[in-house]
DNA sequence: TTGTATGCGTTATCAA
DNA sequence: TTGATAACGCATACAA
């Protein structure tokens, strides 16, 4: 039934050309001219015998494969990353590159590096912790022109570029915001899954700098993703003076909307009047947030340009070569207040 | 700065040793022995040089890549499909495969299907319905020998191999469910989203052959996911006799726990009782559906042996040729009872 | 135990 | 306007 792949020199064959001009026809090669009539023969032969040309060979013969890695492993999946994806891969294919993801979860460090390398991309766009000093190394010794992280602010940014979110400031955004609305104490909320929790440290930096130079309360509380988890740290706060009845009002950033659901689900259960006695803001406004009630105040990351910036900067890098290292901050975000502060 | 990356000659050279000596060190090929003395030298020259080995060119050597493609486009992201897609490559990659998700959104058909063979992936695990005939010929005249969609249970059954999901029998199970609780009428939800509708309209057609079976009234009402379209779906509710004030309890699938978290929202706005009037099923067992106050009631999908399984398969139709194309049936899922029914 | 030689499918240089 | 031919990096049959 399927026989092996036909080649350009089975289309040239079909055709009664050499496989040169098969070559010419189908990269519309400028250099040569072809009469039409050949030109109209070879398309209808290629056609014919399905012929699709071998990326392997292509490349190994260009020496330049066209592809973007992108290593997306621990990356938390949201309507957030995969619409940065998403547009991503069509900006890319504007450029003329093809996105790919590649898993090899089991490999780590340079091992994954290694087999990243082994593809011949021509970029790679990893989570910046991902890319220690010896994994780029590797990279750029297999070749690969532009390396640049994904991260947070300050992230491994001496070795290659990255693309930051500024975790920090999301914390203050969201802190000032619940000063503003007349809370009188700050709390950070620190997700204890991995590859949340960093962020959630970075966030909370935030959070801390905001109720320093107000000179609020702060605390910040390590929490599991679980509603008995939630209802026992409940009963820290009552001890800690937060409670359903006092008259201050209490200011928590959840680090997330799944956190802030979680929090005001379990505050909702023990009498907690939000936002009368704690007020919530979450982060990443997303669709579910608007069904809770009181409705979810989030601090929505604006992804918007960060694809087409991001794509761009990544074709300089490709072709002027890494001669410097810019940092990119492409993440804006915003505060959308809703009823929960 | 970075030269070009090195080959195994340069790996050879550096190490004294001739180039075919270098692939079988690297390869650990049973065939020649080599000593263990030049072993190493040809690994610590390897390691030192930062030697990756080329896929594409051993791929055009060998004639095969070991890729398997994943082009994921309009597939729903949530957890489950994450997760599935998590543990598929690792055991793909157990299997000696690695996987690779592709984009290229842009093209569609028999374009996209070119796109995708040029990579010479060894096997594609595509939706079923970008896998039309056509687009299945090109794979295959491309030497791809697994094809495999993911879909619905009667989707291109009989062009590829399918992993299907039964939706019409989560519908069934959900409408079962309500009826057991005590509901006397039952509606379907239908997303009108892209990509949600058709599974949608499979689930609902569950739902109806349950109502008939029982002789109970059927509604199925489609649904954007908006909060003033599902208020205005309620008047009409209304006109049409479910209310929040009436005595029979009406049965809802709302085809997704989004969805169900949408309507609840809406219900509750509006006056009515969950699980009073209005009984609500949903699907996907999301972690925030277990933060609704009710709690929802959902169909679970379940993952747990699916990965391995298709993995399996797709092996075998790799080593033994696409003789048969048998159906397969992976997902199974159960109804997870809680407090909105 | 190791080296030599060949070909995989493609593009590009040069000659016709 | 088109055709021979070489080279890309690697794996392997065969020779030494």
């Amino acid at each position: 039934m399927s026989a092996k792949p036909p080649t350009s020199l089975d289309v040239a064959r079909d055709a009664g050309v050499s496989q040169a001009t098969v070559s010419y026809v189908l990269n519309n090669r400028e250099g040569a001219r072809i009469s039409d009539e050949t030109r109209a023969r070879v398309q209808e032969a290629a056609d014919r015998l399905g012929y699709v040309p071998h990326a392997g060979a292509r490349t190994l013969r260009t020496g330049h494969s066209g592809l973007v890695l992108v290593p997306l492993a621990d990356i938390p999946y949201g309507p957030l990353a995969v619409g940065l994806m998403e547009e991503l891969d069509r900006e890319l294919s504007r450029l003329g590159y093809s996105m790919i993801q590649y898993g090899a979860r089991r490999l780590k460090g340079v091992a994954a590096a290694r087999a990243w390398a082994e593809l011949r991309p021509v970029a790679v766009l990893a989570p910046a912790e991902r890319l220690t000093r010896q994994a780029v190394n590797v990279l750029h010794s297999a070749g690969i022109r532009a390396v640049i992280g994904i991260g947070a602010v300050g992230w491994s940014s001496e070795i290659v570029s990255t693309v930051t979110m500024d975790h920090e400031e999301i914390g203050a955004t969201a802190a000032e915001h619940l000063l503003a609305r007349g809370s009188r104490t700050l709390t950070a909320i620190i997700p204890t899954e991995d590859g949340l929790r960093d962020m959630g440290l970075l966030r909370a930096v935030g959070v801390q700098r905001v109720a320093a130079a107000h000179g609020v309360p702060y605390t910040q509380v390590d929490l599991a993703f679980s509603e008995t988890a939630t209802a026992a740290r409940l009963d820290a706060w009552r001890a800690a003076g937060i409670s359903g009845e006092g008259r201050t009002k209490h200011g928590v950033f959840a680090y997330n909307d799944d956190y802030a659901m979680l929090l005001m689900a379990v505050l909702a259960d023990n009498g907690f009047a939000v936002p009368g006695n704690v007020a919530v803001v979450g982060c990443d406004d997303l669709p579910l947030a608007k069904l809770l009630r009181p409705r979810l105040t989030t601090v929505r990351l604006n992804v918007t340009d960060a694809p087409a910036l991001l794509a761009q900067t990544l074709d300089e890098v490709v072709k002027e070569g890494v001669t410097r290292q810019p940092r990119l901050a492409l993440w804006t975000h915003a505060l959308v207040e809703r009823d929960s502060t």
